[in-house]
DNA sequence: TCCACTCACACTTTTGAATAGG
DNA sequence: ACCTATTCAAAAGTGTGAGTGG
């Protein structure tokens, strides 16, 4: 497997008043590292599971990067969203993962727009970049702007990064899009796998309280005292969680963090260890998988863990609909597929509308902008909604503004592969717009029935500003 | 009966307003 | 009047376990 390189072209090509600036094309190469790897391959190593509620979860560990290359004086916006890493859905088994049928239909597909976004290049590099608000929902309805993913499914988020001097102009403005294998993870409502729940409970500071050493103790012990069923559950529990932690899971974690260096050591020795020799959930999968790209796992170089990614400059393309993005699979589009790992470097198709933290929405917004989710009820087979563009857009601006907001991504009549067969039409417009907007207009009237006018549409369409 | 899912709960950290002190 | 530090309450983020529904 290899990290992304999503290199994408534009063929059409934008009108040269939107074109950057050619410095902008013989930029240095971006680089963008994961921040906290360690943690982040320890999860990997057992399976990362991430919960998944109907008011939104937050990730744990969250994405936290580091960029550098970057223009300083230059902005840029940063992006994530979620790509599904196969075309199943798993079921958890007798202590480790297994195929349980074929992926059901994407659920709308958002984009998480970090908040500080668009920033200078001097900003995104001076700290690391912390994705912590970023929340999964399984409410296919959701109005809260979540990425909507569904259960028992594997993801991995993929990072974009847009240089832009606003949102209105990301559509002409070059773009890279990075991922990292080791913060691929299986969306759940309920944890499966115990040695997770350990790992979460020993590192997530908010769930200090189910920590062993701490009240939890107590308070289960309270709660189970008068019931011997649950006692020999409980003691049993924590008998495995005696076997089941060799390596310390058990052990507060942030202690050694904060600890002296000579700790840290030997917990990234342990994490070693850990990765080397615990039972991988996955194998099967992996197996599966590998016989698919004729490599096995244990050939699989270590560097399968990069969290280091590098982009030439010249691999920067633009962010249009390539015509022949219907022909072209994406991991994502890979339902009833099976390849993940090959396509892993194929041209995506998802578009993905852009979700805007909560906590923005009280923010101003540029340019008289609308304000964030407002409903708005869309045509049918329509998943775009209308952002603040609208307003801004004057009939006869250019179409790439307009297209910010026409765009369809799950229209039925949509000739991706990843949208094709019974996906298209599964999933209502979500309607999770605000009723406010200015510009509803702007939705109508936009043909999407060929890919001829797919190239016309914007990388992203703003789902809540 | 099984399993995925939801919800209320206790516990924690984070956030922001109010206040005090320099 | 301004800035900084401290305190406190409310809000938000956790996993748990019981209950529900298909």
């Amino acid at each position: 497997m290899q990290s992304i390189r999503d290199l994408k072209a534009n063929f059409s090509g934008p009108p040269p008043s939107a074109m950057p600036s050619s410095d902008a094309y013989l930029q240095g190469s971006i680089r963008m590292t994961l921040e906290d790897p360690e943690l982040w391959r320890t999860f990997h190593g057992i399976g990362t599971e991430m919960i998944i509620t109907k008011p939104g979860r937050r990730m744990f560990p969250h994405c936290k990067v580091n960029l550098s290359g970057l223009i300083p004086c230059a902005k840029y916006i940063l992006l994530v969203d979620m790509v599904p890493e196969d075309g199943f859905r798993y079921k958890w088994n007798k202590e480790k993962w297994e195929v349980a049928g074929k992926a059901e239909p994407q659920p709308p597909c958002r984009t998480y727009l970090h908040p500080d976004s668009p920033a200078p290049g001097s900003h995104w590099m001076k700290q690391s970049i912390s994705f912590l608000k970023l929340k999964l929902t399984n409410n296919t309805l959701d109005q809260h702007g979540h990425i909507i993913l569904h259960s028992m499914h594997r993801y991995h988020p993929r990072f974009h990064i847009v240089q832009a001097d606003d949102l209105f102009s990301v559509r002409w403005s070059v773009f890279q899009t990075f991922t990292f294998p080791e913060t691929s993870f299986t969306a759940v409502t309920a944890y499966q796998n115990t040695k997770i729940t350990k790992l979460k409970i020993d590192h997530n500071p908010f769930a200090k309280g189910f920590r062993d050493e701490g009240t939890t103790k107590k308070r289960r012990a309270n709660k189970n005292q008068n019931d011997p069923d649950k006692k020999a559950k409980l003691s049993e529990m924590n008998r495995d969680s005696g076997e089941d932690s060799p390596t310390g899971f058990c052990r507060s974690s942030f202690e050694v963090f904060e600890g002296d260096e000579a700790e840290l050591r030997k917990r990234k020795e342990r994490d070693e260890e850990i990765k080397d020799e615990r039972y991988s959930p996955w194998s099967t999968e992996r197996e599966r998988n590998n016989t698919r790209n004729g490599s096995s796992p244990a050939a699989e170089p270590r560097d399968i863990y990069s969290a280091e990614q590098m982009v030439p400059a010249l691999a920067s393309y633009q962010p249009y609909r390539f015509q022949e993005y219907g022909k072209s699979p994406s991991p994502s589009s890979s339902v009833g597929s099976s390849a993940s790992g090959s396509a892993r470097a194929s041209f995506e198709s998802r578009v993905p509308d852009v979700a805007v933290p909560d906590q923005d929405a009280s923010k101003p917004r540029p340019h008289g902008a609308a304000p964030p989710c407002a409903p708005q009820p869309l045509p049918a087979g329509s998943q775009d909604y209308p952002g603040l563009l609208n307003a801004s857009t004057a009939p006869g601006s250019k179409p790439a503004v307009l297209g910010h907001h026409v765009y369809g991504p799950y229209g039925a009549e949509q000739p991706l592969g990843q949208w094709s067969g019974s996906a298209p039409a599964q999933y209502p417009p979500p309607h999770h717009l605000g009723a406010d907007y200015a510009t509803p207009a702007v939705h109508h009237g936009y043909p999407h029935g060929n890919v001829t006018e797919w190239s016309q549409y914007p990388l992203f369409s703003y789902s809540c500003w």
